[in-house]
DNA sequence: TACACAAATGCGAGTTACTTGCAAGTAATT
DNA sequence: AATTACTTGCAAGTAACTCGCATTTGTGTA
């Protein structure tokens, strides 16, 4: 094949944008592509520390709840108090968080999208399944040690 | 002379604190009642609310903290920005939450627990599972129309 | 390529969610 | 009933997130 990599670049970006019915911004193509090359998903913070002096933070916020309502990302909670995104790549996968550090590990087994219909039939009131989010808390090699540290992540 | 139920649960939820090391106070025993009787995974406001003159915001929050470290309560992250907690009774079960409307039902079927091995086994950095969250995004059959509700839940 | 305009941004201020410091109170042990 | 470490209530503080509004800009149409 031509291509040897899989690379968003930000035209790529700017294309999904247009398709989605968002124009196709500076600060919306600053977030993707910072989404696109950061592994763990990444926090609202962690993202304005990044764009400071590019991009204000309220700018940010708003550019991720668009994005997440439009489906180009997706929100990750991880009991850390506040949310995490990722890129939304259609791939099925969730995390393996450590208590202690915080650490987030992406985990690609337990297909539960399969069981979405099966949940369907079984429930009183839903209709319909578009997403779903597991996340698996645990300790991670690093924080594994004779006495378990009182004070979970920060 | 009768006993009743609440009463009994009262001194249920007293040795649970004992047995876990944590003092059997007054505000804990209303934060442990009201979750128990309360069927959805509830907000911290909601609590603070229904709790409002009997006990201090900054008090349910601790004890929200202590008693989920303590593992006699869940925290359960629904994508609100904020988080929910619930009793934990040892039943694994999970949840599914209305887009629109933020409404929450319970989800028993999906034994994801069974995996927890098989995840580690193919885990770089992760040495021990304690605990997973499964939640699945959806419609509810009340939000169901014709057009797609434009804001998701508040 | 220029234009119009809805959509998006930047900035400041505001709100909500949660935390901290500390004096006073209290559950459990003795 | 005395002790003591743990908890609480209050007030103030910080973190996470949102809003209002004037200005700017991406994009479809001319």
């Amino acid at each position: 094949m031509a291509k040897s990599k899989i690379k968003e670049s930000g035209s790529e970006f700017r294309r999904m944008l247009r398709e989605h019915g968002c124009k196709a911004t500076p600060p919306r193509l600053l977030v993707l592509e910072l989404l696109g090359k950061t592994k763990e998903p990444m926090s609202a913070q962690a993202l304005i520390e990044t764009l400071a002096g590019k991009t204000d933070q309220a700018t940010v916020y708003r550019i991720l709840k668009t994005l997440k309502h439009r489906g180009l990302i997706r929100q990750v909670d991880l009991r850390h108090n506040h949310a995490h995104y990722e890129l939304s790549r259609g791939d099925e996968h969730h995390h393996l968080v450590c208590n202690h550090c915080g650490k987030i590990e992406d985990v690609r087994l337990c297909d539960v999208g399969a069981t979405h219909q099966a949940i369907l039939r079984h429930s009183k009131h839903f209709s319909k399944i578009t997403q779903h989010a597991l996340e698996f808390y645990g300790v991670c090699t690093s924080c594994r040690g004779p006495e378990p540290i009182s004070e979970p992540h920060p």
